[in-house]
DNA sequence: ACCCAGTG
């Protein structure tokens, strides 16, 4: 039976049918409740993006058929015949329960990786003969991070918000390209947003290096993993017959790459390729199942890859309770995280808030407002500085390229973020109260200065998807204002007319998903669901969910450079 | 529920 990677969409009749279709195909020994029990715990932890569990810690939440959990059911399941053969579909490994195909392509993964990690590079030989000399605004966690690509074709770096990560991936780019001229590179990342914000922090931090290697870097090309592996409807276009031509790629966000993707990247990748995977074990897991990132990270695998892996430690922003908090959620867990909120002075940087799941607190809403009267005033002014509107498709007169970078900035001073697309405190409900004002549906009645995201690529404009534009004009004159870099690496302000984007999107808020990878002044979380709930039975369910909820929230606090919001309904 | 990508 195959499976796809996106089994969270499947209909629920057809997760209570899994036992009876597997039953047929491959008749176990002997049939029972307890095989049937299996089945269906198996079913449960793979709507959490779980390929398998531990029994001795793991408690079911469903109603089991049998008691006698795990012991007679593991009894059950050896006398079954259905972890003993090759065709068996499940796989008993010391006290991992899992489905087999599953775990061994996650083996795989694990294996593969480990043999890359002990691979020495191509230029191995070459670094011994360079200078190790590195830039001394780098820590000793990030320095060892840079010189470990001297030695291992595999390296992972993980590491909280602000400690650095992308600058690490800026010098270790920088001494790879040193090493060896003409070495191919690329950079991904698993959302469109995240490759955007990558691309952009890049381009920023590659202003201290030398000339020669500035332009080399800001060119560099940085897309979304679907893109570099060419996925279509056939599949992965990049594959074992068509690999990559590469000698080095960069993926961040690794926490969100599921196990379907890593192994058609794997596939695709050439065996003296150096791969360097980025992320953070607190964030958010993929939407698919698998989660590889966390899987190496996991308890009884990190130390196979403490060679080649470097935890990046110390953080640079220093945020008072914003710092606190989001410490206090990562380690503690949310019962700790709702105590502490109740502890917080007036003017602290973060406050919690509660409101009425009908409307947004007026505070917040003036906050809205205020930023997009701001937004508004800036591209009107922008409107006036550009002589030959609305011909032109490139700003270029300095003055108005001030203002276009004012924008910009502007747009990086505030975030809305909701945990859901659809429904009440969704991304799509904020922007109906927010747009209350302009009644047509349409992208015309939108104010001026409005912040829009293109929802698809289109790489004939230079644009990705989850890139953000801004309103400029109004009626035929209307223009959405993005901030692209072209092929040679440098930014471009592009006019570009709204009928010309396949799929356009207000993007006043955002899904926490989205804005994995980046920040904004002050962030403002509008969270659905009761933090406070009680949580006095600890069973395994509500840990799964919990932990989800913690990962959902942190990224979305850390998202923050100055200020939270945290909104819940009273 | 959330991501990516392309199509009926």
């Amino acid at each position: 039976m195959s499976f796809r990677s996106d089994e969270d969409t499947w209909p629920t009749g057809f997760v209570g049918a899994v036992y009876e279709v597997l039953v047929r195909r491959i008749p176990p020994k002997t049939k029972s409740k307890h095989l049937h029990d299996i089945v269906d715990v198996l079913m449960e932890v793979l709507c959490k993006g779980e390929l398998y569990l531990d029994i001795t810690s793991y408690k079911p939440t469903l109603d089991l058929r049998e008691p006698g959990w795990p012991e007679s059911h593991v009894k059950a399941l050896q006398i079954s015949g259905w972890i003993d053969s090759d065709k068996s579909p499940i796989v008993l490994d010391g006290s991992q329960l899992g489905w087999k195909r599953w775990y061994q392509d996650m083996k795989l993964v694990v294996n593969e990786l480990l043999d890359r990690s002990n691979t020495l590079p191509k230029l191995s030989s070459i670094a011994s003969t360079v200078s190790s000399k590195l830039p001394d605004e780098l820590n000793d966690e990030q320095k060892q991070a840079v010189v470990s690509i001297d030695s291992h074709n595999l390296v992972l770096i993980s590491g909280g918000p602000g400690t650095g990560k992308t600058s690490t991936i800026v010098q270790i780019l920088a001494r790879s390209i040193t090493l060896q001229r003409e070495l191919r590179v690329a950079l991904c990342a698993p959302t469109g947003k995240a490759a955007r914000r990558l691309q952009d922090s890049i381009q920023k931090a590659v202003r201290h290096l030398p000339q020669i290697k500035r332009e080399e870097l800001s060119s560099l090309p940085c897309v979304t993993l679907h893109r570099l592996l060419q996925a279509g409807t056939r599949g992965f276009q990049r594959n074992k017959g068509n690999p990559l031509s590469l000698d080095l790629l960069v993926v961040d966000e690794m926490s969100m790459v599921d196990l379907a993707l890593m192994r058609a990247l794997l596939n695709a990748l050439p065996e003296n390729c150096q791969l360097v995977l980025v992320g953070d074990q607190d964030q958010l897991p993929p939407v698919g199942s698998g989660s590889v990132w966390h899987t190496l990270y996991s308890e009884h695998l990190k130390n196979n890859f403490l060679h080649c892996s470097i935890q990046l430690q110390h953080v640079y922003r220093n945020k008072g309770d914003l710092e606190m908090m989001s410490r206090t959620l990562r380690g503690e867990g949310l019962v700790a995280f709702v105590e502490k909120s109740n502890a917080l002075k007036n003017h602290s940087n973060f406050s919690f808030h509660n409101a009425s799941l009908r409307n947004i607190p007026p505070f917040i809403s003036q906050k809205i407002k205020a930023h997009n009267a701001r937004l508004n005033e800036f591209s009107s002014e922008l409107l006036k500085s550009i002589s030959s509107y609305p011909k032109i498709s490139t700003i270029e007169q300095p003055q108005s390229i001030e203002i276009a970078d004012k924008i910009f900035n502007c747009l990086d001073d505030l975030m809305v973020l909701c945990p859901k697309r659809k429904g009440l405190w969704s991304v799509d409900h904020i922007h109906r109260l927010c747009l209350r004002g302009f009644p047509e549906v349409g992208i015309n009645s939108w104010p001026e200065g409005f912040p829009v995201m293109s929802g698809e690529n289109q790489p004939e404009l230079g644009l990705a998807n989850g890139d953000i534009g801004i309103l400029i004009g109004e009626n035929q004159d209307r223009r959405i204002l993005f901030k692209l870099i072209s092929e040679d690496g440098k930014l471009n302000l592009t006019l570009i007319h709204p009928a010309r984007l396949h799929r356009l999107e207000p993007a006043l808020a955002l899904t926490i998903h989205k804005s994995q990878g980046s920040e904004a002044k002050e962030v403002v979380i509008l969270w659905p669901s009761d933090l406070k709930e009680p949580r006095i039975d600890i069973n395994q369910k509500r840990r799964l969910n919990e932990l989800y909820e913690i990962r959902l929230l942190y990224t979305a606090i850390t998202r923050a450079i100055e200020r939270v919001d945290l909104i819940t309904p009273s």
